[in-house]
DNA sequence: GTCTATAGTTGGATAGAC
DNA sequence: GTCTATCCAACTATAGAC
């Protein structure tokens, strides 16, 4: 791995550890074994390294996500799998951290691939409920966008939860309690 | 309101915007109108400073939440009621964000009240649910531990998209999705 | 109690040599 | 491309005067 790409990797792992505020360039440096002179010759500054390790946590972020949106199966079980996939609950969610981040939240071009994550990952939750209601899996009174919104949001606030109380439990409740709630809302097989 | 009570306000106010890492004791002493010595007359230091904020906040927050728990009426009706509660919602949970301060967790003074706080809003909610299960007014099959832990989350993660979009509605909608899926857990009245 | 002075460290970045 | 030298501001705190 070369200088520019340890830079970015060191960056992405630093943001998720210490936030926006919380990462320095000289710690950044230190990480990637990478001098001052390597990293302002390949990034303007912080901020536009920054930039470059979010967007590339954004893309991995969505490609993950995807790859339980778009697998086989009834909208109740593509929704299970992707709130059941392995996560590193304790570290929390690398996008939405950030929001945290008033430096972050206060640039428009740090700001946007936050955003555009988690609005995508809404949108995408309410096609696969909306194709699950289509298909009679899901009760016809389920509204697709408000029930993207709550299972989004289950996820990070269970990371929230979690951290708390250093302890992955709070976060597998909240997932345990939403999947129970669905499943109330699945029809009874006609018999 | 004398120097030492501007001072706990005002760090309340920038851990609340910035974090605690955002927060430096200049910044603290220029809102409060106080000088270095007389913060330092009050407090041993920044942490010291910090742990009277961040413990009335929390005692702050457990009061205003217990209004809605200990209201009268059924418990949909009071977790509504919480859920729907007017909130600085794109200003975030002003305890729930310091999970995302690496140096508050790593220290167990100010991480306590952090932890404390957020496992006493998930106790105080399955009580109210329990309760509400023994009379009749939820589903028997709801577990009480897991429902509360997805409300706290709900809240939580709510913030989290809500301060992405820059807006109340995933928010909103996060909670109506799940008043909506409650609702589906409240037996038909007996006609 | 509050003020000013002082101090060592880190943050974020630039300049120029190699 | 990478290194070292240099820079100024901010951070966090201490010391001592008033």
């Amino acid at each position: 791995m070369n200088s520019e790409e340890r830079l970015i990797e060191s960056t992405r792992e630093l943001l998720w550890e210490r936030g926006y505020i919380g990462t320095s360039p000289t710690a950044i440096q230190h990480r990637a074994k990478a001098g001052q002179g390597s990293m302002y010759h390949h990034f303007t500054g912080k901020s536009d390294l920054a930039l470059a390790a979010i967007r590339r946590t954004a893309d991995e972020m969505r490609a993950k996500a995807e790859e339980q949106f778009a697998a086989p199966g009834t909208a109740m079980e593509r929704v299970t799998a992707y709130l059941r996939r392995e996560r590193d609950v304790l570290k929390g969610c690398p996008i939405g951290r950030l929001t945290q981040d008033p430096d972050v939240m206060a640039d428009p071009a740090l700001r946007a691939p936050v955003d555009e994550t988690l609005a995508w990952v809404r949108a995408r939750l309410a096609e696969v409920l909306a194709e699950g209601r289509e298909r009679g899996e899901l009760d016809a009174g389920l509204d697709p966008q408000e029930t993207a919104a709550t299972i989004a949001a289950i996820l990070q606030g269970g990371y929230v939860l979690a951290r708390a109380a250093d302890s992955v439990e709070p976060f597998d409740q909240a997932v345990t309690g939403v999947l129970g709630l669905l499943t109330a809302c699945v029809p009874a097989p006609r018999t």
